[in-house]
DNA sequence: CGCCATTAGATTGTGCACAACTTAATTGAG
DNA sequence: CTCAATTAAGTTGTGCACAATCTAATGGCG
């Protein structure tokens, strides 16, 4: 191989690591949670859509998508399954006919009382303390804002 | 809204916040790379596959498997894709005819070169310190490895 | 040798992520 | 008011992740 020069090889190893790192441990989450919510018939974005609404209530799907980073292309296919599912309603907003308001049914609330028990037994399957969940969560969160603010502003300099 | 408990509401809320967290840093990286990644024609994936091939020079489909935790469902499309790009070939094992090995093409090296510079590019988009990038990595990867475990072990306690 | 369990890949089907495009409603400038 | 720009969802197409199933080759055992 040819040898390290300090500026293409070891970096590349390195960010094969941190980036791979980062993509082998969202889906060792996915693994977890899919067990986890096998019983609650939800996937997990499923549930992460289901977390804000349980929140607040109703939200436009614009609203949703903000929330969760995502948009109307892996909205609107995911929301009509939790329709058909029984656990939301969607209906267009009177005041804006562009809008579609999501509101959680009965059936959807009487799910959150089944979903109370989950994170605890995800956060058991972690090993962590809940000092260090939160040191990582807050360093993923700078993260991520970090690169969304990269990936919109093409890059600002160091 | 109910008081918190400390047995349900407040871990929800924390779990909300860790999964997502991951779940919005692995979207957010993979953005990132979806820009740096598009002059060589790549998506993430098929970069990571081609890092450790060209790591290995070649290695059969289970071994890809198993460096980057996928199976075949995933990797027998995308490396037809990879095969179809120029930058691999494919071809059954004479040992072994189920086996079939994957190697990088010259076009494939000559696509290394180009992907040199993509690592620095990212480190400095994350705006951390190498230092900090490696102790983020090695807790995410202790955290996969917890994970991944207890999901094939179906939860130990504690 | 003959047969069965195992193994490696490939295939099929579902769901998510995202880009690109379409449709319909709303807003705003002239 | 009228028409162009904007906005909210939805649709389409590509690619990844993963479960389940299938095929073909291998290996072991009687």
């Amino acid at each position: 191989m040819d040898r390290p020069t300090g500026t293409g090889e070891d970096y590349l190893r390195l960010d094969n690591q941190i980036c791979f790192s980062l993509h082998a441990a969202t889906r060792a989450f996915n693994g977890v949670y899919r067990g986890a919510l096998k019983e609650l018939g939800l996937t997990y974005p499923q549930y992460l859509v289901m977390l804000v609404l349980w929140e607040h209530g109703e939200l436009p799907v614009k609203g949703i998508g903000e929330r969760l980073k995502l948009d109307s292309g892996t909205l609107s296919p995911l929301l009509k399954r939790l329709e058909a599912a029984g656990y939301v309603e969607r209906r267009r907003s009177p005041e804006d006919e562009r809008s579609v308001t999501v509101r959680v049914t009965e059936e959807g609330a009487a799910l959150r009382r089944k979903a109370l028990g989950v994170p605890r037994a995800i956060a058991a399957a972690t090993g962590l303390e809940l000092e260090e969940i939160q040191e990582l969560r807050d360093r993923l969160h700078a993260l991520a804002a970090r690169l969304d603010a990269v990936d919109a502003g093409a890059l600002g300099c160091g």
